[in-house]
DNA sequence: GTAGATGCAAAGTATTTGCGACAAG
DNA sequence: CTTGTCGCAAATACTTTGCATCTAC
């Protein structure tokens, strides 16, 4: 397994204080992609004297050091996600706001390709599709 | 050539008023991706009486007629485009902020596909590439 | 004439920051 | 010790909204 958020901190030289461990915890336990608020209110549970401000700057801190990464899906708040070392994209489900995580290594290719086609080397992308379920016939 | 904003507004049955029509004319001739106040400031040097309030409203009345489209790029406050029947995506330079369009056909269909397999229909999606230029040997 | 549009200023969100108290290395 | 962090509240940035007035159709 890799590296736990404590350990990249460690090894990034980024201080280590209860709060930034607690919010590091409840982001390596999370399994969805949480926005601030929603942090906030888990990291609460723990240790409720957590302000907002603390929330704000340590996500802030931890994207900065390629341990978060942030997500701006339409219409919404930024929302993180642990970053570890495989990278995927995002399907999100309009009506239920369920997202699915995908990898599709064509597509990556494709992305250098056209970056290439007009002399830039990517640096980064984002890939975001917003679909509907379909119904399959027996629902 | 396509129809004119104006035109789509007749067409859905979006009302025409001067502040409209002005704020049309001058996203017709942009050919950035202005956020709210550069239209804003474009749109003050031809009717100075023009409030910022009409401005958030006019675009986002545009974006649901489907007159314009939004963009969120990283870091940064909504930016809009004319949506015109040819879909492209947007290689964005990271240093210059310099936006490039691009379209490419197969990454489409692979999009397509990705939702297929998941299970859904795509009813939209965002491809952001962001990159640095590359030097050539010469400069 | 009437429903909808506008301008203004005030209110909402989301996020950042100044500051004095406090804690990690 | 010293530098950076925390909590708090105030500040900022972007966007929306209530209301009285005005305008397109």
């Amino acid at each position: 397994m890799s590296e736990t958020i404590e350990e990249k901190c460690l090894s990034k030289g980024v201080k280590l204080t209860d709060q930034r461990r607690i919010i590091a915890k409840v982001m390596s336990d999370s399994t969805d992609h949480p926005d601030v608020d929603d942090l906030y209110q888990r990291v609460s549970k723990i240790d409720p004297k957590i302000s907002i401000a603390t929330v704000y700057r340590t996500v802030k801190l931890f994207e900065e050091s390629g341990i978060l990464t942030k997500h701006e899906f339409k219409g919404g708040k930024a929302r993180y996600e642990e970053l570890n070392e495989g990278h995927h994209d995002h399907l999100i489900d309009v009506k239920t706001g369920e997202i699915i995580e995908f990898v599709d290594e064509e597509i990556e290719k494709l992305q250098k390709k056209v970056a290439d086609k007009y002399g830039y080397k990517l640096v980064d992308h984002k890939l975001e599709l917003y679909g509907v379920k379909v119904k399959s016939k027996d629902e």
